[in-house]
DNA sequence: TCTTTACATACCGACGGTCGGTATGTAAAG
DNA sequence: CTTTACATACCGACCGTCGGTATGTAAAGA
């Protein structure tokens, strides 16, 4: 019986491997539930069989996308450091997380800045918010109580601060990795980096340079992101991979 | 010939008047082609000939809904008022505006909360931060110029605070809206709006208090949001809105 | 033996888009 | 004044693809 659940469950994470792929390669929308199956070699029965509809697979990609960052996170939060500390490890952890796997980051770069994925970045934005304003709210929280921060509703800025964060993600990604933005520079990045904190901070009302970043971890971006773009330089690519089957 | 292309605009017009209906009674994705043109009366080949395709048309209804707003936001920032007094009547213009036609305002509180819409969302904020960003940038190097902002790179700078006024949006929308969230109250909005003002002066570096708002010009929203409400209480509203057609 | 699980196969209707064709001009040549 | 030549505006049949469903079936477990 449990056997017979750990095979389910098995089976059901194979699908959301090669969905992954797809949805990287070719994005969400341009992802075909055929094309899904004749990669893995299955038939449309076996699919149906394991998720209800393409939106349910999407739920299901995200979900365990996100579990993934959770206990992370969650640890972080968990820790007994002060709440500027722990703000600061978790914006290094976003980078340094991303660094270590450059692949993963191009791949998550690809698909934030592809349409064909827009109902899954509005799905992943929501259940992301859902899962992060929560723990950021904790940490505005502590830092009040520590006479760090000072904020009226931790709860109203927890939000703002994440969507911030967004925004930062947003346009890091497309420094790097659009290829109508000029070739990224250290220090365009750097600047960046520091326009962004330097607004949390203040937002937050905290110390300016509280919130300082280790810019060591931006170095490999660069690179990654000149990898990238020359690896990407022939114009059809997208179009290309989308007409050849299999 | 004059005549001739007026003709064509006009009719071009009548069909972006239709498909506006449409994405925000059914959403973008929701919306066929052959919807649209039976609520017309005219044929596929007529649509093939205003428009390349259906992502053509949607590009054009955004980009006349931009335009309607361009010219008014252009008026804002060349008049000779302070900088602070441009922001807030920037601000105030938004929320006056789409009081005084609470139709449409209810109906982009729709549009924004279906995810039918997202490449619509998605493409939308991109031409909108394209137009909007640099006249933000202009405003920010005024206000510098006066003293009464504080900041080192406005042009970064203009992008934050466009994108905290995007989750501004956002989260008036969800409150007054999204039929999961508690019946709003005006208090909460104001709470809401207070706690962005705030986010918005101290990213700018500015006074607290000099982005004043309105109070008075939420009242109205409170009302339609709970109209709006009691109209969709039916779960399935716009399930039966696909179904139905015509 | 009977039921449930784990698939496979065949099929459906909706969709975006293409295509061959037509009716109505309109400007220039004969 | 008429014919030729071409452009515009539009029609509707048709196609391939897609998400999803209905039905069947072999193997595993109770």
């Amino acid at each position: 019986m449990s056997q017979t659940k750990t095979n389910f469950d098995s089976r059901r994470e194979a699908f959301l491997d090669t969905a992954d792929e797809l949805f990287i390669e070719l994005g969400y929308e341009n992802t075909s539930i055929e094309r899904l199956i004749s990669r893995l070699g299955v038939s449309k029965g076996a699919f149906y069989h394991y998720f209800r509809s393409k939106s349910d697979l999407l739920d299901a990609a995200i979900y365990r996308l996100l579990s993934r960052y959770e206990a992370k996170f969650a640890e972080i939060v968990e820790s007994d450091s002060p709440a500027t500390k722990k703000l600061q490890s978790f914006v290094n952890s976003i980078f340094s997380a991303k660094t270590a796997d450059r692949e993963l980051a191009t791949q998550i770069g690809d698909l934030l800045l592809n349409e064909a994925n827009a109902v899954l970045m509005s799905r992943h934005r929501y259940a992301a918010s859902q899962l992060f304003v929560p723990i950021f709210e904790k940490i505005i929280v502590q830092g009040v109580k520590e006479g760090e921060f000072n904020v009226a509703s931790p709860s109203r800025v927890a939000r703002i601060i994440w969507d911030i964060g967004q925004s930062w993600d947003e346009n890091a990604y497309r420094v790097l990795f659009k290829t109508e933005e000029a070739m990224p520079e250290l220090n365009t990045l750097l600047k960046l980096n520091n326009s962004y904190t330097l607004a949390i901070e203040r937002v937050l009302g905290a110390k300016e340079g509280c919130l300082c970043l280790d810019s060591k971890l931006l170095e490999p971006w660069i690179e990654t992101a000149h990898l990238h773009r020359a690896k990407n330089k022939p114009n059809s690519y997208a179009m290309e991979k989308t007409k050849a089957l299999n």
